[in-house]
DNA sequence: ATGAAAGCGCTAACAC
DNA sequence: GTGTTAGCGCTTTCAT
């Protein structure tokens, strides 16, 4: 029987290569962060020292120390539709860019959920938060702001902000497309969309747009509120059931560009003739609306460059602001 | 003059709470984490205090302390096309479900970057790591396996793996979609994709595909591999100047449902009918294919699924294996 | 059941 | 230019 000496499994740390390099701890430190003065013969051997150990700092450690972190919190409502992904884009590139990471959590539009999730996000202690919306839970809310780092509400700017705002107003979204569809005279109007609880965001592009039809003397024939999430499917069956009650309806406007969709397949699928018989109005420019057999009437919204301007202001000294990136207007062949 | 009494700006801390509480500091922290014993009063009055300070926990120190983290370390090439969100969606799902964080990094596809975002990662400590694809530099693979976490590897399943590795046979699916044309009486075969050095799983796709048909006695007619990223536009173009070389082709098989959908989009924009006169394949079985006006032809892959069992695996105590899901061939309306 | 004390691995003064 | 020292906020023995 021979004894095996004792390897020690655990990873290289600072210590180790301090001692290995023939330096002090805070020496191999600041030659690792390339921070300070050392000579230019202990930084070789520092380096040298590192790689053979095969050292990977530990920025937990180096976090709890410095009291600044490298991560970023990211809270979006659901990773389902290509919507916040493309946010996520846009924030992840500015982000890495910076030497940050981010830690993201998803809502699936649960307040409650959201309200926990603030927490734990917070519990690692981020640089700053970037969160989809401006509605919370009162507790959410305190929770951001007295975190005492950076806030950013992206997606909206209907409301109050907490700190630095990015997006476009949902309520002009409703309000212009309730004004297009009205100049394009389409009259007998309808809409499909979610329980306004899931998003309130289509809630409040729903809200513009009935008050802008009230303004114009009109008001919507019939609704198709489903519960749930939306989706092709829901879209498709709203949409259908909505027909049901209203054959004669001559306009449908959607919460989204999935829902739309579904009801395009709906009229493909009935033999309903697209904008001639019914007109189809969706919202968020998605691919698959833009590459349908007829290109969706549709809101585009700036999504990737909303992430990447509110990571970039995240990670700012900026002021306090909000800041209105707009949308556009896509007139397709569904109208 | 006054003088304003000073309000400590900073976030209350576990010791700020013990006081509050009156108790010990290892006491307070046992209520918190409802683990070890206390009394009923000092519970009560640990959470009351804990709750009227706005305590939030620092797991950063907490993870330091117990050299546990409950961060996971995320590794993905790109999020342009929706099959790494699909990806996320399930991994995140199972993460969150067990308490953890998912930090994100997004490689873009170059193994330079790769290899510096995994150590980039390691250096959170997190409990585990998922990262898509068998390939990496030396150096990343070293480091992965000297971590001594978990490592998943997911996506591809043909190659030699670190720990655990869930996914497909992306030479199984060359194979299959080779002989499926070949069965379909494809004769006159042509291929669009792009550099192998950017997507490793297409490249192996390939390969197999152009195996099979020699094993079959046929080789490709032609072939245009497009610098880049693939999308819908490089996939037009692509199939643009492969027919421009070659008009007889009677297939074309893409490496991925973008591109094929960027196919498609010159077949109807140049008036070529298919699948009469020209079919199409693809590979991943998107919506965007799904939803075509003809259905695209494609390999279904199980994306959400692969990143769901990926995750639990990483949070079990599991031997190392490889999971193979296989892939499912959908025989939609391009060829 | 509870508290004191010793770290976890690092950074940031502050000496030298 | 370099080393020593004192924490960062928590968890974890180990007494009591």
């Amino acid at each position: 029987m021979t004894f095996s000496p004792r390897v020690p499994s655990r990873a290289a740390t600072l210590t180790d290569v301090a001692r290995a390099a023939g330096v002090g701890e805070s020496t191999a430190s600041r030659v690792l962060r390339n921070k300070g003065s050392f000579s230019e013969d202990v930084h070789d051997r520092v380096l040298k020292a590192a790689r053979t150990l095969n050292y990977v700092p530990n920025r937990i450690a180096g976090t709890l120390a410095s009291t600044g972190s490298q991560l970023i919190g990211i809270i979006i409502p659901t990773l389902t539709t290509s919507v916040f992904p493309d946010l996520l884009r846009g924030t992840n590139a500015a982000v890495e860019a910076a030497g940050f990471h981010s830690v993201i959590a998803v809502t699936e539009y649960e307040a409650a959920r959201e309200e926990q999730l603030i927490e734990s996000i917070l519990s690692w202690r981020p640089a700053g938060i970037l969160i989809a919306g401006l509605e919370h839970t009162d507790r959410g809310r305190a929770m951001l702001k007295d975190s005492g780092v950076r806030i950013v509400e992206v997606g909206d700017i209907d409301g109050q902000g907490i700190d630095i705002v990015v997006g476009f107003s949902n309520y002009a979204v409703g309000r212009v497309v309730a004004e297009y569809l009205l100049k394009r005279k389409y009259r007998r109007i309808g809409y499909v969309g979610n329980e306004a609880t899931h998003d309130l965001r289509a809630g409040k592009r729903y809200k513009a747009f009935k008050t802008t039809l009230a303004a114009a003397g009109l008001q919507l024939m019939d609704e198709e509120i489903t519960p749930g999430l939306s989706s092709i499917q829901t879209g498709r069956d709203g949409l259908a059931r909505l027909l049901k009650r209203e054959p004669d309806l001559d306009v449908v406007y959607f919460a989204n560009d999935d829902m739309a969709i579904g009801g395009y397949f709906h009229c493909l699928a009935s033999g309903i003739s697209v904008p001639d018989r019914l007109g189809l109005f969706g919202h968020n420019g998605l691919d698959i609306g833009r590459l349908a057999p007829q290109p969706l009437s549709t809101i585009r919204t700036p999504r990737g460059i909303v992430g990447e301007i509110g990571a970039k202001l995240l990670l700012s000294r900026a002021p306090s602001q909000v800041i209105d990136l707009g949308f556009e207007l896509f007139e397709g062949m569904t109208t």
